[in-house]
DNA sequence: TCAAAGCTAATTGTCGACAATTATAGTTCG
DNA sequence: CGAACTATAATTGTCGACAATTAGCTTTGA
């Protein structure tokens, strides 16, 4: 095989990753045990609400439906809980978390918290080649409207790529864990379920090369201040939304 | 039993929770199940050093030790791993995290950002009532030196409890528990491998009153500004510890 | 002598069964 | 008729055993 039939084998092995499994965080280290597996696929059918959400999880029933045994589950529900999808009580059960607005608007509140401040340490910490390969996304990303299909699904890829890649740019491990980990998954099944293709885009959008901008010139005052008007203004297209709703219901 | 007995033994009952365990979440429950007893247990061990940081976990060698199944102390494990006291590799096995400066400084990045968007949102969300009864506290632990034996223990529990308060004040479940129910389980652990009973409890009981002065006037923007130099006053004090140290070294 | 391969021992992951707790349905009493 | 109690069924928690994987040591070959 030449080199530039690996190549193309290779982008296009990259290609097919990132549409079977695109939303996916770059901290996702690959299933090894069975454990993992399951807990993957009970994942994305929370995520997408295959699982309703606040539905209660009977575990024999769950463990039949997987093909694995109780013990295997109950692990696969113990990471479940670790990044927020399930709630468990002591002899009682596991529940799917609830998705309630007060909820999502408390996510917002956390993000803008945690990304301000992760944006301020990518801005300081950030190597040049990773700032070079931000500024080289974002121009892809503005001139990606040739892509006619899925306009939408690539939107959110391309936000969610901004934001990891200035996540993962504050080279904070703990700020990195916290929200890739954890919230990011939160957002995601807030996302799917209340069907939130926010069209901010082209504002987005705008708003993404500024917070480049603040990192490129080490601004991390700028860069967290940027950020979190980013997700405030996100919170409060939401909150707008849902007001309308409530005049309309009225 | 009169009720002014009632209310005796309920004040002593209190007084010898708050020294047996005082420094614990109050987003605590009882533990109810063995898995949960095993893991208060090792958490102990683990934050105070009783289990070395960085060590490996035997699972078999440690469910013997605590006389419970192997089962019994992975549940245990799994709930250690939650609040980032142990780490694990399918396969490989379980480690307590080690303590770095580098994971110290990280530790209190994060928390700049998160308690300080606790405090700001304490200021919006507080009631009078919490409002009152932190100022309350504020004032007995300002006449609290007669508590002769123990300052730096009452000086380190009025500065958790004062930060506890401000946390649930904050109203927003997803902040309570990642700070209270994640970060501070690694706060506890650094403050006792580093033996960090700060000497700079006089300063930082005027920075107290002053936070709980911009809550009291709903000034969230400022709270939020108050706590983060709070935080970050803390910080640039371990750095300063550990240049001085470095300089002796060389 | 050093590197690599193979083997043994130990550790982790998975399974099914039993014990303890909780939810449910039926019954009885006021 | 409704509320409280009781007995049964279902679910969760815990246990010990087996399978799969990894780590350490010995052996073999260059």
């Amino acid at each position: 095989m030449t080199y530039a039939e690996f190549s193309l084998v290779c982008s296009l092995i990259k290609q097919i990753v990132d549409n079977v499994m695109p939303l996916d965080n770059p901290t996702k280290t690959l299933a090894v045990t069975t454990a993992d597996k399951v807990f993957e696929q009970i994942q994305h059918a929370i995520v997408e609400g295959d699982i309703l959400a606040g539905s209660k999880i009977s575990e024999p029933e769950l463990a039949k439906q997987y093909q694995v045994s109780r013990s295997t589950l109950r692990e696969a529900l113990n990471r479940l809980e670790k990044c927020h999808l399930v709630e468990r009580k002591p002899n009682v059960g596991s529940r799917v978390v609830e998705c309630s607005i007060k909820g999502l608007l408390e996510l917002y509140i956390t993000r803008e918290a945690l990304e301000g401040m992760a944006c301020r340490q990518a801005a300081e910490n950030m190597t040049d080649e990773e700032i070079v390969d931000m500024k080289a996304m974002l121009s892809q990303h503005s001139t990606a409207q040739d892509l006619q299909d899925g306009v939408a699904y690539y939107q959110e890829k391309g936000d969610l790529d901004f934001h990891y890649k200035v996540i993962l740019g504050s080279h904070n491990a703990q700020l990195i864990n916290l929200i890739c980990g954890q919230l990011y998954h939160l957002v995601r099944m807030y996302r799917c379920q209340f069907g939130m293709n926010s069209p901010r885009a082209s504002r987005a959008f705008s708003e993404h090369s500024r917070i480049i901008e603040a990192i490129s010139d080490r601004d991390g005052e700028l860069a967290e201040l940027l950020m979190r008007r980013h997700i405030a203004a996100s919170r409060k297209n939401i909150e707008n939304k849902i007001a309308e709703q409530n005049k309309l219901n009225q």
